[in-house]
DNA sequence: GTAGTTGCAAACTTTTTGCTACCCA
DNA sequence: TGGGTAGCAAAAAGTTTGCAACTAC
């Protein structure tokens, strides 16, 4: 029933202060890029390890944009997303958790809940304007 | 500002016919498997291209469970969804739509919002009865 | 007739994994 | 010192796409 002991490697601790200094909930890849500039030689592999044992820990959370691509959210508190379905650009909004609806969902489906979450899809304001000009 | 002329071929009606007539939101392999039943040289192409275009017109709505694997839901309705972790099965809900909350985030984030979606997860029963078994 | 669609196969993207050497606690 | 972890490369998994033949309208 235990865990297992995790280290703070220099990796995961490069990765982990990335994600807690943005609120732009990146990729994969943006972060291996990013990563790269700190530790040239770290591996795409290592980013995905150490993305995988952050999100199980709860440190971080796990994303979905709308074309199953992951993004990753430096914070974990509760709240919610706005995704641009155009640029894939997530927005964090400050409306208050509704826990008790996982109430609900758990009388109706026989689940055990354990989270929620809510994501609005739109256009975002910078993709608003140059859709004009299609 | 057309859109395309489409047609209704039988390939296209068998993958509708098959989401209408389901609640268990399939993945894109199932349904290929299941179409290959009806239509045995059916290919996986076929299946991806007409889900794209069922779902583009709002006919079938693209879900995505916990791993980045499409879902497809036959139900266009507004409801939301409980899904389960260990096996990703996936469970529709009566739960009143909460469209006033898109408002709320239009104006937090300044984007046009169009549509939101609510997942809860979950351990559904079957899975809780074999978890204790581990 | 013709524009939209199919089957097939190859390509692409994202994510995972096996392995050996390494290094944090 | 030992077990978790890194780097590297190969592979898996899911999805998209180019193209010639076909077909619904």
């Amino acid at each position: 029933m235990e865990s297992k002991a995790r280290r703070m490697t220099k990796q995961r601790k490069i990765i982990l202060d990335l994600l807690r200094g943005t609120d732009h909930h990146p990729t994969a890849d943006w972060i291996y890029a990013q990563t790269r500039k700190q530790l040239p030689k770290i591996s795409l592999g290592t980013v995905y390890r150490n993305l995988n044992i952050l999100s199980q820990e709860g440190a971080i959370i796990q994303l979905t944009d709308g074309k199953n691509v992951s993004r990753f959210d430096g914070n974990p508190e509760d709240h919610y997303h706005c995704i641009c379905t155009e640029c894939g650009r997530i927005t964090d909004l400050k409306i208050p958790p509704l826990g008790f609806l996982e109430e609900q969902a758990a009388a109706q489906s026989g689940y055990a809940v354990f989270m929620h979450r809510i994501d609005f899809f739109g256009i975002c304001q910078h993709c608003c304007v140059s859709a004009g000009d299609k």
